[in-house]
DNA sequence: GTGGTCTAGACCACC
DNA sequence: GTGGTCTAGACCACT
């Protein structure tokens, strides 16, 4: 668990950590049932207040990402959706066109665009 | 040009119509030196407050997106590039990686997520 | 909105003013696109720091009950449902469960149960 | 006796235990003077720390809902209420009204959530 | 004015 | 040791 804050940045430094953390369980680098780094630990690690961490555990657990054992520490829970499937599409859609919209206005090609989403998609653990 | 808020979102309204426009421009709906509603018209179609459009133009041109022709109006830019080659292809990757870690926690299967963005790319406008 | 507080309870402060909310909601007593009070506002009103407050809304709104529109205030939002058919059934049985061995306990007979339960029934306001 | 712990819930251990054992009680599996078993055998088939299981037994026996008889082990005590029917009324309808908002708010129906509370309310013990 | 974020520091419950 | 809750007070972004 390396985890890299910038403070300059306009994004909050909970949101960079959990999108952090995110991406590691997706990547794989962190896998269920794994153990993330206590509270303090964390916040020294990343020179943060330890309510920062705080939050930022206590809102990947509301969203299912991982659970705390009281006294034991937090961990990386089981995958699971209660979505429906047409829920999940929709936020899929969403999330796309965001993206697709930025990648856009980076002035990119469609090619050089499909070639990333290729390339980065290979790293990533995938459900099917 | 049509702009829909929505007020019931926790992005701000401000946000929204910034993300809108530049959308419209990369779908291109929207051309170089094409003009672009008052702040008035424009506040009064979509409902929001005169100030916050006129923050909205005045942050798109800071970026380089708009530029003002005092007594004239508000018009589209030309497309240019301030960030180098390398700067974008880093910005395209991390937020492919922030998209791809949702898509996976929905539960997704990589198919469905490849079929999905070829898709939607059909859609925008691109630049090669 | 009168939010009654008791802060010799073992139930947290913020969990006992969300269950308050959630249940005027539930009964009707707040109706959609309805304005709560602000942040600073319920904080004095209930004599609770204004985080504490705000952890509440925070909460309310990631579970789509309440929306914030910046810089105007916290809404009732529209009710929906993105959980499965599946899903919500589990969740009411459980939740089930959990009343009805709380009212074994209190030593109530199952004819006292039925009638609390179809009276308060009444009150609430119910989708069909 | 068979006690299920799940310890990826955010319910602490110790009250996941007492619960099931409360329930287990309401439900008739376990009568007056029925034998626990000893905390270290308990603690060895959930594996859990026996002094969580120790602290559930002292937790339930303060609330009178198990005796401890010194040399002999821990038994089921004879039910009794210590609260007056009006404080078990009001207790009551405060569970319930948690419930129902609840049970509103997952856009359920009046039918669907009667036909689960009477289907459920079969198979617990009750008093009368 | 509104809510959102972060810090600092305290106290409690759980294992 | 672990995380959870609450307070106090500061600063920022949005309308």
């Amino acid at each position: 668990m390396d985890v890299q804050v910038d403070v300059s940045s306009r994004v909050p430094i909970y949101r960079q950590v959990c999108d952090q953390i995110r991406l590691a369980i997706a990547l794989g680098k962190l896998e269920p049932n794994d153990r993330l780094p206590s509270v303090r630990e964390l916040s020294r690690q990343i020179v943060v207040n330890p309510n920062t961490v705080a939050r930022v555990y206590t809102e990947l657990e509301r969203e299912g990402v991982l659970n705390t054992r009281p006294g034991l520490g937090v961990f990386v829970a089981e995958t699971r959706s209660d979505l429906t499937r047409k829920a999940r599409r929709e936020k899929l859609t969403e999330q796309l066109n965001i993206f697709l919209s930025g990648a856009v206005h980076l002035g990119l090609t469609q090619d050089e665009v499909r070639r990333a989403f290729e390339e980065q998609m290979k790293k990533f653990q995938w459900k099917g």
